[in-house]
DNA sequence: AAAAACAGGTTTGTAACGCAAACTTGTTCT
DNA sequence: AGAACAAGTTTGCGTTACAAACCTGTTTTT
């Protein structure tokens, strides 16, 4: 397939820059607390929520909810197929960064 | 700023896959038909024409309508801030991956 | 010469999304 | 007891991405 359709076929649910952001830090941890990640991120409480489910629901993540003493405690990490596409994610995209790089349009459509 | 929260503050306008394609595409060539864009991108019509209208409200692109003999035609070339956006885009992207590689959380938040 | 097909786009309709404010549940402080 | 706080979740809403339907003019077919 050609770079520039790949391009618009990148996959979204990682793609989008709040779950990126999630996704890329978790891969760097071995888990992360749910405050943690809002720390890291700068997200809000609600929306990092969502998010999580997201990823979640796309088994992307692991979230463990527990208590730590009497406080609960939400504890994500990576499952093996969201590490292993986080990694593709940004391997695509450094890949596409540089086909881009040398590509020219071959035909006579453009000026 | 933090890399993560750099990362969830990533300008959607550019990171969007339909439109880092057109913008990408757009930054190797002098200017694109709209039907070459089209070819090169996959995209439907419609979903290409309300991509161009964002980014043209935007000021990343120009779009000259005009006809070729009868036949009208709809040309399209990045502006000067938008070649500087893409680019910039594409870099901050490679610089995020770059730091992502090597970070590791400080704190004992993490198990 | 009408009608049908085509080229080149735009507009419309809709399901999904991202976000923050409000809510929930339980804990600690006074 | 009650106020304040911690840790998340749910709700509500404006925005988005997408494709189907539409539009306007041209070329081909009959």
């Amino acid at each position: 397939m050609s770079l520039f359709k790949e391009m618009t076929e990148l996959d979204k649910l990682l793609h989008e820059p709040a779950r990126l952001a999630i996704m890329t830090a978790l891969a760097n941890c071995e888990s992360a607390d749910f405050t943690f990640l809002q720390s890291l991120t700068g997200l809000s409480k609600g929306n990092l929520s969502s998010h999580l489910t997201k990823l979640d629901e796309a088994g992307m993540v692991f979230i463990i909810k527990s208590f730590v003493g009497k406080i609960p405690n939400t504890n994500i990490s990576l499952s093996g197929s969201g590490e292993d596409a986080i990694n593709a994610h940004w391997k695509r995209l450094d890949e596409m960064r540089k086909e881009a790089k040398i590509w020219k349009p071959e035909t006579e459509s453009t000026v």
